[in-house]
DNA sequence: TATTAAACGAGACGGTACGTCGGGTCTTCGG
DNA sequence: CCGAAGACCCGACGTACCGTCTCGTTTAATA
């Protein structure tokens, strides 16, 4: 019986090869074409090394987006103690992060995994999708304690309101995401905050 | 060279056979394991029947979607006179539909397929996306007539704040989507647009 | 129930485009390429005139051969009183047919076809062979009576040791096929059935 | 791009229940409706084991041919000393061996294979005709040493007149093919041999 | 000459098999 | 024991043809 497998004997070349070369091919070719095989081959490593590894290939590309960098929007946010032009630097970069293609073809793999397997779903969330729900609330709070918003403005409404048209429109292709786009947005949600 | 086939002499007994029972399997498989192969044996017809009339499993999975109803909301939007009541109708309708279980696995596959297929993104846009928004749209211009929202209301930013929140829960999994979320939803959209 | 068709009422235009398209294709294509659907396409016919007047593709592919001539040495055979010029002429003129490469095509089709399809290698030996087999006997036995050969000799043998030779090494390739060897096997048998 | 698999780490059960299964089912039907398909399910084995390889169907009938026995003779003959009885022995074996349900099945598919595939051909010749011919060969000089045939025979256009009138008749399905034929057959033969 | 039943061209259909790709597992060898 | 290599069993892909079955449309015998 094979039991897990010791992390500690893991080699750090192999691991890091993997994530490389899964980043090369999630820039090279459309997220169907991926294949485990390919990222093995691109990485000198055998399938089993992945295997061993990674339950999946969305767990894989996840964790590959994940060593570039911490996520679409990082999950720190600047606190110039103007609520409103922070939140357009989050908005306006949002939609930048989204339209860049090193970060794209990796969010569109992740939509595309999470519909489908829910353990990974489960793990986006806690590790891309609330640090950032996090940052975002916390500044809000800190938005709240500075007199810029309404004591009891509801915090969650208030991130969706801000964060789910553009990811809406970014995931069915709506189009029109721009920096006017995002200023208009985040006016709307200012009206409903102040 | 075969040239496109002659859909004079296509066969609707296959045609709604494949569609019944590409939607019997989008029901009783995780999306990932629907084979056009599964969908040939179960409707009794040859591959080629499905290959000779859809250009991917995407597309055969969005027409026996449309088979079922016209979207998750349908084109329709009642007109009470009373906005905020068909807006309210409106989005618990849209939680109840992305819940249902006989909806809910058509969306998913076709958000996956979305991401990797523009071509059936577009058909998606332009024969879903866009009659629901065109309804909705329609809805609130007859609010403003009525007096009951701003004249100056920017309907497709509205349209967006009322519905991108939900989409974006749903799509990542976020939870929390019932029917005092839909309204908390409204009554912050509302206060921006009246 | 269809019923036989109505022989009188067959389009000549059909059948000799079919035979024509088939012999064309032969010359074309390895054997093993050859459809019925090239053979309808080519001859601009429906699949279903050639099933309805051939049983199965060997079937027009021997007919086809058929029209280009009798076989591969004609059902006839010179007599000019010298039986060792005649079969000298035989042999050296059924070399040269099975490397032809206007037969060769037709008679590896044929000889594929008799190993897998014994109905149509009764009719290939009623049409083909046995005409060709009694000629040569006929020869044989005018070549007795001209006193050219003994004439207790085993007709049938004797037929076989002059063709077998000839048959069974370009059947399965052995080469050296030539000329020479005609002469080389004529003088060889003639030593027997003098 | 693959390269060539690496022969020493193939499966040795997997070579062995191909051509196993090859050998039941040629017994079992007509070569026409054997299938690479049906061969890989017999043998429980991936398609893709088989054509790893072999080139070519043709290529695992052959090989599964060659396991049962060496050809339709043996490559092996008698040599007793009378060079008639033992060429008797070999026509009447040969007669045999091609009327035998465990060989014919073999022959009648290399048959097939040989007229549409030259490589196939060159292999046949070269693993099975070769040796053939050359072991009868070499019970032809014997014969000579032995003073029982003529020292100027020419060896191969003896063999052919030995082996090829039967080839020929078994080929065509002409008949008439057993022991009587075969003495008769030897006698013309040693007629001209002696 | 008009009628009419058939053969015809076209090609969609339910199938079988093709040869290929990739998934996930297993085995072998080297470090 | 990890890692590389890659063979293995398997499921599905998208394609080619099979032989059958409609469809109109000629077309030729007969009424």
């Amino acid at each position: 019986m094979p039991g897990p497998p010791n992390a500690v004997r893991r080699s750090e070349r192999a691991r890091s090869a993997i994530l490389t070369a899964t980043t090369e091919l999630i820039h090279e070719l459309p997220y169907a074409k991926l294949s485990i095989e390919a990222i093995a081959a691109r990485a000198g490593v055998g399938k089993q090394t992945i295997y061993r590894w990674w339950p999946s290939k969305g767990a894989v590309v996840f964790d590959a987006m994940l060593e570039q960098d911490s996520g679409p929007d990082g999950p720190g946010l600047p606190d110039t103690g103007d609520i409103r032009a922070d939140l357009r630097l989050l908005l306006r970069g949002s939609i930048a992060a989204l339209t860049e293609p090193g970060v794209e073809g990796f969010l569109r793999a992740m939509y595309v995994e999470i519909q489908q397997d829910s353990d990974l779903g489960e793990l986006y969330r806690e590790r891309l999708l609330r640090p950032q729900r996090t940052a975002i609330t916390r500044r809000l709070e800190a938005g709240i304690q500075a007199g810029q918003l309404r004591p009891d403005l509801d915090l969650e409404l208030t991130l969706d309101l801000l964060v789910g048209p553009i990811q809406y429109r970014w995931s069915l292709g709506v189009g029109g995401l721009d920096d006017a786009y995002a200023d208009a947005l985040l006016e709307a949600v200012m009206a409903t905050a102040m």
